[in-house]
DNA sequence: CGCATTTCCTGGTAGC
DNA sequence: TGCTACCAGGAAATGC
């Protein structure tokens, strides 16, 4: 999304910034900040895309498609919450569309994250070289924590949501509720790897498309047929052949292999 | 402080 | 057919 939204918004002028049905609140905060001001850039750390804005105060909008948002440069059907509308010899609007409301499209302080905890502690991005098997290591703490609830805390890693956790795990053959500071470090290396393949795979398909999600042109993405677990519970495992289960992590749907991806030791198990 | 739990939100769907 | 109940999960808010 930042790949295709760069060459197109850099540089430009917002003419207009409206909200459409969308709520009071910080989710859609500081729009009407937006008018006359050049977009420098279109970055990334993780989930979020960090657009920082000219003028005499550093600001930056800060765009997140939660479950459910879209960003297209065609109007959408229905549950827009903005509309932006850039200058330039050839006018154009980018749309935001946000049917479950998840989402956030906010204007502050340059670096000031007071309203956003996530992206103030967030971990290095899965793709940045900062991400390393050894700062990776050490940011799995000592607790007992398991592993995915880890993840998708974006605090040791930014960037891998629900899906990935899943599918990460499955390649690298670890149980979702391993407790993240007892892995080996061969385990961590392989976590690691899986995750960075993971993600650039699913780049390179345009991401994962269950039901909403869809590049600016409105295309889908393709890795939901690359998927070897998430969302397959009942299916066979496609390095094993053992069946696919679901259960909540977290309060979160997981997806395991239970032949490839051994649960970890339980405390104790009634004898028999 | 750190982790766990609850909350927000709406379309889709299962069940009757 | 139409109604109700429930499920999905990003991150923030709340609880302990």
């Amino acid at each position: 999304m930042r790949r295709e939204l760069a060459p197109w918004l850099c540089g430009r002028t917002v003419a207009s910034a409206e909200r459409v049905d969308a709520p009071p609140g910080p989710k859609y905060a500081g729009l009407d900040r937006l008018r006359g001001r050049r977009i420098e850039a279109v970055r990334r750390r993780g989930k979020f895309l960090l657009l920082p804005l000219s003028g005499a105060v550093a600001e930056e909008l800060i765009v997140h498609l939660g479950m459910t948002g879209v960003l297209s440069a065609n109007p959408p059907a229905g549950h827009l919450r903005v509309r932006l509308r850039l200058d330039g010899p050839e006018p154009s609007t980018l749309y935001f569309r946000d049917v479950r409301r998840f989402g956030r499209f906010t204007v502050v302080p340059a670096g000031d994250y007071r309203s956003l905890p996530t992206l103030a502690a967030l971990g290095p991005d899965a793709l940045a070289p900062e991400f390393t098997p050894e700062g990776f290591a050490g940011s799995l703490g000592r607790s007992g924590m398991a592993i995915k609830p880890l993840l998708l805390s974006q605090r040791a890693v930014a960037g891998v949501g629900n899906i990935y956790a899943d599918e990460a795990l499955w390649r690298s053959r670890l149980h979702p509720e391993r407790s993240a500071s007892r892995l080996t470090k061969r385990q961590v290396t392989a976590l690691h790897a899986a995750i960075v393949a993971v993600l650039e795979e699913s780049v390179a398909l345009q991401g994962t498309t269950l039901h909403d999600y869809r590049t600016l042109g409105g295309r889908s993405g393709s890795f939901l047929e690359r998927l070897a677990v998430y969302g397959r519970a009942g299916e066979s495992c496609p390095r094993c052949g053992g069946t696919v289960v679901r259960l909540v992590v977290g309060q979160r749907g997981t997806h395991v292999c239970p032949r490839c991806q051994p649960a970890p030791q339980r405390r104790s198990r009634p004898p028999g």
